[in-house]
DNA sequence: ACGCTCCTCCCCCGCCCGGGGGAGGCGGGA
DNA sequence: TCCCGCCTCCCCCGGGCGGGGGAGGAGCGT
């Protein structure tokens, strides 16, 4: 029995090129095809596809959410590959966090993705590793990246947060950087102020959520 | 001009299989061989191969180690794949960072494993998203998780502690639980007794170090 | 020389936080 | 039954923390 697949795609030139590689394989079958999110878990249910491929970006519902959708109301769910453009697409992070089994470069050779979707099917999948290293390092949620971005912290102020995300107190951070407690204070007043965070805690927790301390 | 690969590994019965399934193509050729991490970087320097198939745990110098090292000291390095036989390996994740650009499962498929080597020397690799997701989860660093493993925290104990990893105040998490503010501090007074941290600042810390909340 | 930003330090104040100790009710296991 | 762990609430107290304001010096670009 062939492995049937389902397209998700709102450009009809990148469905139609995905059914012609797929389709070329005799033992892949495009079983449907829809142009947005909110079409996807209808459709899982009446074709019981093995495999969704679900481009990220799309009107009115985002691979993303489109993701958690089919996980949370299809039991024994497909296997679904993300599409995408860039290998270091925020989104793309954020549906496999959401339960996707991997994903597909656009860019990729059509033997490439014939192959990922077998594996996908066969419960495995490709990633790449610029992708990976990006996961590892930077993965912080966009919105707390921004809110760091535009915080425009200094160089001291950022050497504070990196010692408060480590857990000293004001009093060891000034022993650490040889100056008064008081300095420290300032310091911290004027990160926290530009952070938009309340007390130290939540810089820390924005810190983290930004990728701008990594764990591990 | 064909893919050259240097094999270390500890056990000579994977390399010889290794070796057998890798020159069994005609574009890829096994360069040398190595025992043990310490003999890495001479030969790498020597023979200069495309990709290095590198065990993690190995006497002398680990995976991860020789992957630093290589990286650190050789100018235009290889592609490193890490081999290992389970993919959630904790060392697989710190090799991964160390700057390991994929991944070998020795239960693969011969054809896998010539496929990531391939992939690897022209720039991409295999990855297997259980792993990706055990990254993106719980790769918290083994000591935060042990803390918080033998902290044994109560149920509430550990809503708390999500709560405070939220930057809730224990005046919100009272009016969040539907208790006195009283009770709260009891419980976090507890649950900073058992991680051994100071404040919550370090109890959030932990909280993300170990995955017990995750960032993004 | 001027203004700007950054780093440094100081004051006062109020509050939330964390430590210590005590205590009652409720459930399960010895 | 009795004991123990968990959840709940209370008291006092000290200290670190965060907000407000002010101020001086160093470096930089204009």
């Amino acid at each position: 029995m062939p492995v049937t697949v389902l397209l998700v795609d709102d450009e009809p030139l990148v469905r139609a090129g995905l059914r012609a590689i797929l389709e070329a394989q005799p033992d892949i079958s495009v079983v449907g095809e829809a142009a947005d999110g909110a079409a996807v878990v209808p459709l899982v249910r009446q074709l019981r596809p093995d495999v969704v491929a679900m481009d990220v970006r799309m009107p009115l519902l985002d691979g993303i959410e489109a993701t958690r959708a089919v996980l949370r109301s299809v039991p024994g769910p497909p296997k679904i590959l993300v599409v995408t453009t860039f290998e270091q697409d925020d989104y793309v992070y954020q549906a496999l966090r959401a339960g996707a089994d991997g994903f597909l470069l656009k860019r990729a050779a059509p033997a490439e993705i014939v192959h990922a979707v077998r594996l996908a099917a066969e419960g495995e999948s490709l990633l790449f590793p610029a992708a990976l290293r990006e996961l590892a390092a930077a993965h912080g949620n966009p919105r707390a990246r921004a809110v760091l971005e535009r915080a425009a912290l200094t160089a001291r102020e950022e050497e504070v947060l990196r010692l408060v995300a480590a857990g000293l107190t004001n009093a060891e951070i000034a022993q650490r950087l040889v100056v008064g407690t008081e300095t420290v204070k300032t310091h911290v007043s004027s990160l926290l102020a530009k952070l938009g965070a309340r007390d130290r805690t939540q810089a820390v927790i924005l810190a983290y959520e930004s990728g701008f301390v990594a764990p591990g």
